[in-house]
DNA sequence: CAGTTAATTAACCAAATAGTTAAATACGCA
DNA sequence: TGCGTATTTAACTATTTGGTTAATTAACTG
Protein backbone atom coordinates (compact mmCIF):
# COMPACT_ATOMS: atom_id res chain seq x y z
CA UNK A 1 0.00 0.00 0.00
CA UNK A 2 1.34 3.39 -0.83
CA UNK A 3 1.33 6.82 0.66
CA UNK A 4 -0.47 8.41 -2.30
CA UNK A 5 -3.57 6.24 -2.06
CA UNK A 6 -3.50 6.69 1.71
CA UNK A 7 -3.79 10.44 1.11
CA UNK A 8 -6.53 10.09 -1.50
CA UNK A 9 -9.35 9.73 1.00
CA UNK A 10 -10.73 12.89 2.65
CA UNK A 11 -11.47 11.14 5.95
CA UNK A 12 -7.87 9.97 6.15
CA UNK A 13 -6.62 13.47 5.42
CA UNK A 14 -8.84 14.83 8.19
CA UNK A 15 -7.37 12.28 10.57
CA UNK A 16 -3.94 13.65 9.77
CA UNK A 17 -5.17 17.20 10.43
CA UNK A 18 -6.48 16.01 13.76
CA UNK A 19 -3.22 14.30 14.70
CA UNK A 20 -1.32 17.47 13.85
CA UNK A 21 -2.69 18.82 17.13
CA UNK A 22 -1.37 15.83 19.06
CA UNK A 23 -1.58 12.04 19.39
CA UNK A 24 -4.93 10.36 20.06
CA UNK A 25 -6.16 6.84 20.63
CA UNK A 26 -8.38 5.15 18.06
CA UNK A 27 -11.66 5.80 19.91
CA UNK A 28 -10.86 9.46 20.39
CA UNK A 29 -10.18 9.76 16.68
CA UNK A 30 -13.41 7.99 15.79
CA UNK A 31 -15.40 10.47 17.91
CA UNK A 32 -14.60 13.19 15.37
CA UNK A 33 -16.25 11.38 12.48
CA UNK A 34 -19.66 10.13 11.42
CA UNK A 35 -18.43 6.64 10.64
CA UNK A 36 -18.07 3.58 12.83
CA UNK A 37 -14.93 2.55 14.70
CA UNK A 38 -14.07 -0.36 12.38
CA UNK A 39 -14.11 2.08 9.45
CA UNK A 40 -11.69 4.37 11.29
CA UNK A 41 -9.59 1.38 12.28
CA UNK A 42 -9.16 0.48 8.62
CA UNK A 43 -8.30 4.06 7.71
CA UNK A 44 -5.65 4.07 10.41
CA UNK A 45 -4.25 0.83 9.07
CA UNK A 46 -3.84 2.38 5.64
CA UNK A 47 -2.31 5.55 7.04
CA UNK A 48 0.15 3.44 8.99
CA UNK A 49 0.99 1.35 5.91
CA UNK A 50 1.70 4.61 4.08
CA UNK A 51 4.05 5.80 6.82
CA UNK A 52 1.76 8.67 7.73
CA UNK A 53 0.97 7.74 11.33
CA UNK A 54 2.87 6.13 14.17
CA UNK A 55 1.21 3.63 16.46
CA UNK A 56 2.15 3.02 20.09
CA UNK A 57 0.52 0.46 22.33
CA UNK A 58 -0.71 1.48 25.78
CA UNK A 59 -2.61 -1.41 27.40
CA UNK A 60 -5.77 -1.91 25.31
CA UNK A 61 -5.31 1.45 23.64
CA UNK A 62 -3.51 2.13 20.41
CA UNK A 63 -2.25 5.68 20.31
CA UNK A 64 -1.76 7.22 16.91
CA UNK A 65 0.42 10.19 16.08
CA UNK A 66 1.46 12.04 12.97
CA UNK A 67 4.43 10.43 11.20
CA UNK A 68 6.43 12.92 9.16
CA UNK A 69 8.16 10.21 7.12
CA UNK A 70 5.21 9.65 4.82
CA UNK A 71 4.86 13.39 4.31
CA UNK A 72 8.54 13.60 3.39
CA UNK A 73 8.10 10.84 0.82
CA UNK A 74 5.37 12.76 -0.94
CA UNK A 75 7.26 16.01 -0.70
CA UNK A 76 10.32 14.40 -2.25
CA UNK A 77 8.31 12.98 -5.11
CA UNK A 78 6.83 16.40 -5.83
CA UNK A 79 10.25 17.95 -5.60
CA UNK A 80 11.63 15.49 -8.15
CA UNK A 81 8.85 16.34 -10.59
CA UNK A 82 9.60 20.02 -10.27
CA UNK A 83 13.32 19.40 -10.66
CA UNK A 84 12.67 17.55 -13.91
CA UNK A 85 10.51 20.42 -15.05
CA UNK A 86 13.17 23.03 -14.31
CA UNK A 87 15.91 20.92 -15.87
CA UNK A 88 13.83 20.84 -19.03
CA UNK A 89 13.41 24.61 -19.07
CA UNK A 90 17.12 25.08 -18.42
CA UNK A 91 18.09 22.84 -21.30
CA UNK A 92 15.64 24.67 -23.56
CA UNK A 93 17.25 27.94 -22.55
CA UNK A 94 20.72 26.50 -23.17
CA UNK A 95 19.56 25.35 -26.56
CA UNK A 96 18.21 28.77 -27.44
CA UNK A 97 21.32 30.53 -26.17
CA UNK A 98 23.54 28.21 -28.19
CA UNK A 99 21.43 28.92 -31.25
CA UNK A 100 21.65 32.67 -30.69
CA UNK A 101 25.37 32.58 -30.10
CA UNK A 102 25.78 30.81 -33.41
CA UNK A 103 23.96 32.38 -36.30
CA UNK A 104 20.54 33.79 -37.02
CA UNK A 105 18.75 31.07 -38.90
CA UNK A 106 15.19 30.51 -39.79
CA UNK A 107 13.76 27.17 -38.65
CA UNK B 1 -12.31 16.17 -8.47
CA UNK B 2 -9.27 16.58 -6.33
CA UNK B 3 -5.56 16.53 -6.75
CA UNK B 4 -4.99 13.82 -4.14
CA UNK B 5 -7.06 11.17 -5.87
CA UNK B 6 -5.50 12.21 -9.18
CA UNK B 7 -2.12 11.35 -7.68
CA UNK B 8 -3.31 8.06 -6.19
CA UNK B 9 -2.99 6.11 -9.43
CA UNK B 10 0.50 4.89 -10.45
CA UNK B 11 -0.20 5.29 -14.18
CA UNK B 12 -1.16 8.91 -13.62
CA UNK B 13 1.98 9.52 -11.60
CA UNK B 14 4.04 7.99 -14.41
CA UNK B 15 2.35 10.34 -16.86
CA UNK B 16 3.51 13.24 -14.72
CA UNK B 17 7.06 11.88 -14.71
CA UNK B 18 6.90 11.67 -18.47
CA UNK B 19 5.62 15.23 -18.85
CA UNK B 20 8.42 16.46 -16.62
CA UNK B 21 10.66 15.92 -19.64
CA UNK B 22 8.42 18.03 -21.86
CA UNK B 23 4.89 18.35 -23.26
CA UNK B 24 3.43 15.53 -25.33
CA UNK B 25 0.21 14.89 -27.22
CA UNK B 26 -2.22 12.24 -26.01
CA UNK B 27 -1.14 9.56 -28.49
CA UNK B 28 2.51 10.04 -27.66
CA UNK B 29 1.72 9.64 -23.99
CA UNK B 30 -0.32 6.49 -24.63
CA UNK B 31 2.63 4.91 -26.47
CA UNK B 32 4.49 4.68 -23.17
CA UNK B 33 1.86 2.51 -21.52
CA UNK B 34 0.28 -0.92 -21.91
CA UNK B 35 -3.25 0.43 -21.81
CA UNK B 36 -5.52 1.72 -24.56
CA UNK B 37 -5.87 5.34 -25.60
CA UNK B 38 -9.30 5.83 -24.04
CA UNK B 39 -7.86 4.73 -20.70
CA UNK B 40 -5.06 7.29 -21.02
CA UNK B 41 -7.56 9.91 -22.12
CA UNK B 42 -9.51 9.41 -18.92
CA UNK B 43 -6.36 9.59 -16.83
CA UNK B 44 -5.46 12.86 -18.51
CA UNK B 45 -8.93 14.20 -17.76
CA UNK B 46 -8.46 13.48 -14.08
CA UNK B 47 -4.98 14.96 -14.03
CA UNK B 48 -6.35 18.09 -15.66
CA UNK B 49 -9.23 18.29 -13.17
CA UNK B 50 -6.66 18.09 -10.37
CA UNK B 51 -4.64 20.95 -11.85
CA UNK B 52 -1.69 18.68 -12.55
CA UNK B 53 -1.53 19.03 -16.33
CA UNK B 54 -2.19 21.81 -18.81
CA UNK B 55 -3.94 21.13 -22.09
CA UNK B 56 -3.43 23.10 -25.27
CA UNK B 57 -5.26 22.43 -28.50
CA UNK B 58 -3.31 22.13 -31.74
CA UNK B 59 -5.64 21.11 -34.58
CA UNK B 60 -6.79 17.56 -33.76
CA UNK B 61 -4.05 17.14 -31.19
CA UNK B 62 -4.30 17.86 -27.50
CA UNK B 63 -0.92 18.66 -26.06
CA UNK B 64 -0.45 18.01 -22.39
CA UNK B 65 2.19 19.55 -20.17
CA UNK B 66 3.05 19.47 -16.49
CA UNK B 67 1.08 22.00 -14.44
CA UNK B 68 2.91 23.07 -11.30
CA UNK B 69 -0.25 24.45 -9.68
CA UNK B 70 -1.54 21.06 -8.60
CA UNK B 71 1.86 20.17 -7.20
CA UNK B 72 1.88 23.41 -5.21
CA UNK B 73 -1.53 22.58 -3.75
CA UNK B 74 -0.28 19.27 -2.43
CA UNK B 75 2.94 20.78 -1.19
CA UNK B 76 1.03 23.46 0.69
CA UNK B 77 -1.22 20.92 2.31
CA UNK B 78 1.78 18.93 3.48
CA UNK B 79 3.43 22.08 4.72
CA UNK B 80 0.35 22.98 6.77
CA UNK B 81 0.35 19.54 8.42
CA UNK B 82 3.98 19.96 9.36
CA UNK B 83 3.38 23.46 10.66
CA UNK B 84 0.61 22.16 12.94
CA UNK B 85 2.98 19.47 14.14
CA UNK B 86 5.73 21.92 14.96
CA UNK B 87 3.33 24.34 16.61
CA UNK B 88 2.26 21.51 18.89
CA UNK B 89 5.82 20.71 19.87
CA UNK B 90 6.54 24.38 20.48
CA UNK B 91 3.52 24.81 22.73
CA UNK B 92 4.52 21.68 24.66
CA UNK B 93 7.96 23.15 25.17
CA UNK B 94 6.45 26.47 26.26
CA UNK B 95 4.22 24.60 28.68
CA UNK B 96 7.15 22.76 30.18
CA UNK B 97 9.23 25.92 30.42
CA UNK B 98 6.39 27.80 32.10
CA UNK B 99 6.00 24.95 34.56
CA UNK B 100 9.69 25.02 35.33
CA UNK B 101 9.77 28.74 35.82
CA UNK B 102 6.74 28.60 38.11
CA UNK B 103 8.15 25.78 40.23
CA UNK B 104 11.44 27.55 40.60
CA UNK B 105 9.72 30.68 41.88
CA UNK B 106 7.70 28.72 44.37
CA UNK B 107 10.78 26.95 45.68
C1' DC C 1 -12.33 -15.86 37.27
C1' DA C 2 -16.23 -12.93 35.27
C1' DG C 3 -17.10 -8.65 33.42
C1' DT C 4 -15.80 -4.31 31.00
C1' DT C 5 -13.30 -1.63 27.81
C1' DA C 6 -10.53 -0.93 23.44
C1' DA C 7 -9.52 -2.21 19.05
C1' DT C 8 -9.36 -5.15 15.26
C1' DT C 9 -10.87 -8.88 12.08
C1' DA C 10 -14.59 -11.27 9.36
C1' DA C 11 -18.17 -11.28 6.24
C1' DC C 12 -20.76 -8.89 3.50
C1' DC C 13 -22.77 -4.88 0.40
C1' DA C 14 -23.09 -0.64 -2.52
C1' DA C 15 -20.57 2.63 -4.95
C1' DA C 16 -16.52 4.10 -7.29
C1' DT C 17 -12.67 3.04 -10.37
C1' DA C 18 -9.74 1.41 -14.16
C1' DG C 19 -10.03 -1.05 -17.89
C1' DT C 20 -12.14 -2.73 -22.37
C1' DT C 21 -14.38 -2.18 -27.40
C1' DA C 22 -17.20 0.45 -30.40
C1' DA C 23 -19.21 4.84 -31.74
C1' DA C 24 -18.95 9.76 -32.06
C1' DT C 25 -16.63 14.20 -32.60
C1' DA C 26 -13.43 17.39 -34.58
C1' DC C 27 -9.99 18.89 -37.63
C1' DG C 28 -6.96 19.01 -41.94
C1' DC C 29 -6.46 17.91 -46.57
C1' DA C 30 -7.21 16.48 -51.46
C1' DT D 1 -17.38 17.32 -50.10
C1' DG D 2 -15.57 13.00 -48.26
C1' DC D 3 -11.41 10.56 -46.21
C1' DG D 4 -7.88 9.88 -42.71
C1' DT D 5 -6.07 11.12 -38.24
C1' DA D 6 -6.45 12.33 -33.25
C1' DT D 7 -9.09 12.13 -29.34
C1' DT D 8 -12.91 11.67 -26.55
C1' DT D 9 -17.49 9.72 -25.16
C1' DA D 10 -20.66 5.70 -24.48
C1' DA D 11 -21.68 1.43 -22.69
C1' DC D 12 -20.25 -2.21 -20.31
C1' DT D 13 -17.35 -5.30 -16.97
C1' DA D 14 -14.25 -6.71 -13.25
C1' DT D 15 -12.03 -5.19 -9.26
C1' DT D 16 -11.23 -2.19 -5.51
C1' DT D 17 -12.84 0.62 -1.90
C1' DG D 18 -15.35 2.47 2.02
C1' DG D 19 -18.89 1.40 4.69
C1' DT D 20 -21.82 -1.64 7.72
C1' DT D 21 -22.83 -5.22 11.74
C1' DA D 22 -21.30 -9.11 14.34
C1' DA D 23 -17.61 -11.78 16.22
C1' DT D 24 -12.89 -11.94 18.13
C1' DT D 25 -8.75 -10.69 20.49
C1' DA D 26 -6.52 -8.51 24.25
C1' DA D 27 -5.89 -6.12 28.58
C1' DC D 28 -7.48 -4.07 32.77
C1' DT D 29 -10.63 -4.35 37.17
C1' DG D 30 -13.53 -6.07 40.89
Amino acid sequence: MDVFSALADPTRREILCLLGKGPLDASRIAEHFDVTKPAISKHLKQLHAGGLVTRTVDAQRRIYGLDLNGLYDVENWIHERREAWHARLDSLQEFLEAKHGHKRRKD
